[in-house]
RNA sequence: GUGGAUGUAGCUCAGUGGUAGAGCCCCGGAUUGUGGCUCCGGUGGUCGUGGGUUCGAUCCCCAUCAUCCACCCCA
């Protein structure tokens, strides 16, 4: 085993009993966007290295120790993009797509991150994303979280996801809270433990976050973000709740809710579920009006949020939310017996095709018994069995066997086959 | 990066210090051309890998790799 070639640690293979389940999602995401007006970018899966560090932030851990980084023949450092937002913004700054104007993006792909694996967080994984460009009202903050509220009530998910809720302030307003946020924390720095004297200095806020019991109640007496928004982020952030109370979208307001990446100002949430484990994050996103121009663009207010493609196929495994079609197999399964009815056989397949463009025929390829051959078309899944004998080629018909409903089997003519098994099947 | 659990047939798992078994799957037969149920038979494993203890290791010990779960972090 150990000498064989096997996938890279924490990538996987979707094999075809879960293609189905995951074209399923992907066709909802699409018309969804669709619907909302939002148009599809795709973009290289390599960047350039400083571009995720420009924009994620140095002292994060995506970029300081998750990124898949390597020299190019050239020398050039090259990353594998660990997530969707700075790959986005730079295409549609180089191709002149914020020029003046607001744009509604999605994305869709693998990305990559140097992580050690568990359930539902992997090295190579898929999000879905969303990036509006250009407006910097509470409307469009709005109008992406309907949007993902839109797309979990039609996957049946939305009776179990949480939407999180917090604001934090503009870029200065941020900075000031965090020199409070540090000076308070290096007032009780004998309590704070191991990763939080670390992250004082890294990034003070996502102490906030920590879940070590022993910290629960200096944090309780931590100065409050929210407390120290500017004026026009709480006026922002009251906006965009006023507009969440009248779209009937409930959501708990987080205090705590801190992003990992340095680019977020103002607005920022996260859908969270209870049902897969540790990982419950399965939807994360908010405002960064500043990254555009801190990548070297004019400046432009932007919002957006990404979606955890595995995080959400094992959502809907877990609730047995997976539709029952999803795994349908053909509407017919051509089998043949003898030389002379495998030629004929092959022949009348591309017929039908021809003829039904929405038929979807397989054929039995590879011989053996007329008991295996019909064993194969059951276990297929299709509905009916077309059955070439040497019978059948000898008086120019072919058989039909339904495989799944009470009902006799038939004998087509091979003149008007095609005509006849649509009659059939509908 | 840290901690814990687990690696035996394609899959799910038993098992023993004397080199292995079940169920499912697959193939064939009972049924010269009619599946799903039943019955019978068959294919398939260097027991994750390397080393050590032992007359002998799949089992005990060590290392290593992989998977899973949790921490961390995040989608």
């Amino acid at each position: 085993m150990s000498k064989k070639i096997q996938a890279i640690r924490g990538m996987n293979d979707l094999l075809p009993e879960q293609s189905p389940l995951w074209q399923y999602f992907e066709h909802q995401v699409e018309t969804l966007m669709q619907r909302y007006g939002y148009r599809e970018i795709r973009t290289p899966i390599l960047e350039q290295t400083a571009l995720f560090a420009r924009s994620i932030g140095e002292v994060t851990d995506i970029v300081e120790k998750e990124m898949y980084t390597f020299e190019d023949r050239n020398g050039d450092s090259l990353t594998l993009r660990p997530e969707g937002t700075a790959a986005c913004v730079r295409a549609a700054m180089e191709h002149g797509l914020l020029h003046n104007q607001t744009q509604r993006l999605w994305y869709q792909g693998p990305m990559f991150r140097h992580e050690r694996p568990q359930k539902g967080r992997y090295r190579q994984f898929h999000q879905v994303g969303v990036e509006a460009f250009g407006m910097e009202g509470p409307d469009i903050d709005a109008e992406v979280i309907l949007l993902s509220a839109r797309l979990w009530k039609q996957l049946g998910l939305y009776e179990h996801v949480t939407l999180e809720l917090n604001s934090l302030g503009s870029l200065e307003a941020r900075q000031a809270y965090r020199d409070k946020l540090v000076a308070y924390f290096e007032q009780h720095r004998d309590v704070l433990d191991e990763d939080s004297q670390r992250r004082l200095s890294s990034n003070p806020l996502r102490i906030l976050d920590s879940k070590n019991p022993d910290m629960a109640e200096m944090l309780a007496g931590a100065p409050q973000l929210l407390d120290h928004l500017d004026t026009e982020s709480r006026v922002h952030f009251e906006q965009l709740t006023a507009r969440l109370d009248a779209a009937g979208i409930e959501y708990r307001i987080n205090p705590r809710l801190v992003r990992g990446l340095d680019y977020y100002s103002r607005t920022v949430f996260e859908w969270t579920t209870t049902a897969l484990g540790s990982q419950g994050t399965v939807c994360a996103g908010g405002r960064y009006d500043g990254l555009v121009e801190q990548l070297g663009g004019k400046p432009a207010p932007a919002v957006g949020f990404a979606m955890g493609i595995e995080r959400l196929i094992l959502l809907l495994e877990t609730l047995d939310l997976v539709p029952a079609d999803s795994q349908r197999g053909p509407d017919a399964y051509l089998l043949a017996m003898g030389e002379r009815a495998e030629r004929e056989a092959l022949l009348l397949g591309e017929t039908l095709r021809d003829a039904l463009p929405t038929l979807s025929l397989q054929l039995h390829c590879g011989g053996g018994g007329f008991k295996s051959q019909i064993k194969k078309a059951d276990k297929s899944g299709a509905r009916v069995a077309l059955i070439l004998g040497e019978d059948e080629v000898e008086q120019g018909t072919v058989g039909v066997k339904f495989l799944r409903e009470e009902r006799e089997q038939a004998s087509l003519s091979r003149d008007d086959v095609a005509e006849a098994l649509s009659a059939l099947l509908n």
